[in-house]
DNA sequence: TCTTGACCTCAACCAAGATTGAGGTTTTAC
DNA sequence: GTAAAACCTCAATCTTGGTTGAGGTCAAGA
């Protein structure tokens, strides 16, 4: 009695959209999106549904994650090209993107708080109002002595 | 001898689109944009151009700073609507906003910590494979557990 | 005066990141 | 065996935050 192969509540292989959809918290139409852009992949059944192996969760959790972290999906697509082919990748592949994004955080984060802490001295010297308010001399009294709004925050 | 009126090197209290733009550092474009949203006012000139008063600079930088910490416009635009009307905002009215904003800048901050030290634990655990990591969990194999992606950052 | 640059309006377009709908097929469940 | 649910493709639409261009007016300087 080999019921694994077709038994839907037994372990599979292989999974619909919709199952990864509702397995990962993402709309069909955002999985179907997401494949169009190159950032999953998947075969076909002889019906032409898709199918997609079960690592597609771990991916697209990582989508999820890196698009939290404000990286935009061609970036993602970049990193996910990273991985290998035709394995399955390892803890080490993963890591390696870990890596990389936790940069693009830690930067990120030491934006912001640049920011709040420049907030917080505008606070206390009244807010853009005066002279030597950093979130405002670049831009204001003191624009023609500079090459434009790059003080802050620079991208 | 009185020079101050039309004097275009001298002071003046109403500024063109163009100066506003070159001053604050955002197009033209952007300028009548905002304006068409709402978060900036003018007046016109009897040729029908815009005229803008210098505490419109204080706004654009404001509108500026605000993005920055990724809080879209319509956000912006309410915020700004709390200042007053009739007068021009004092040092207290552009404090009110900086505390809100504070607050918001905070929460991203504290978001993005926390995700940043998940994805360090990932790293070390090799990032999303195992079964305790905590940014895999809530869509994979837990998925049926939980109401969704809500466990990390949520909005 | 007259030219040039700055300004006007309005509509179209762009990019990202999707969602929605139409029209049709496949799978699943009873 | 049949109906419903899930799937398919493709095009259109949406939101945000703008930019670009066409066609025309206004203002400033020599």
């Amino acid at each position: 009695m080999n019921m694994t192969k077709l038994d839907p509540h037994r372990f599979r292989r292989e999974l619909t959209v919709g199952e990864v959809a509702a397995r990962s918290g993402v709309a069909v139409s955002a999985i179907h999106f997401y494949e169009s852009k190159g950032l999953i992949k998947s075969w076909r059944n002889p019906g032409n549904q898709r199918r997609y192996p079960r690592e597609v969760l771990r991916r697209v959790a990582v989508i999820k994650v890196a698009q939290r972290v404000g990286i935009p999906l061609a970036s993602i697509r970049e990193a996910l090209m990273t991985l290998p082919e035709g394995r399955t990748p390892t803890a080490a592949d993963w890591s390696k993107l870990s890596a990389k994004w936790k940069v693009e955080l830690n930067d990120r984060i030491a934006k912001l708080t640049q920011l709040r802490d420049q907030l917080s001295n505008c606070i206390g010297c009244g807010c853009l109002s005066l002279r030597d308010c950093p979130l405002r001399n670049p831009w204001d009294e003191l624009s023609e002595q500079g090459p434009g709004p790059r003080l802050l925050a620079p991208d």
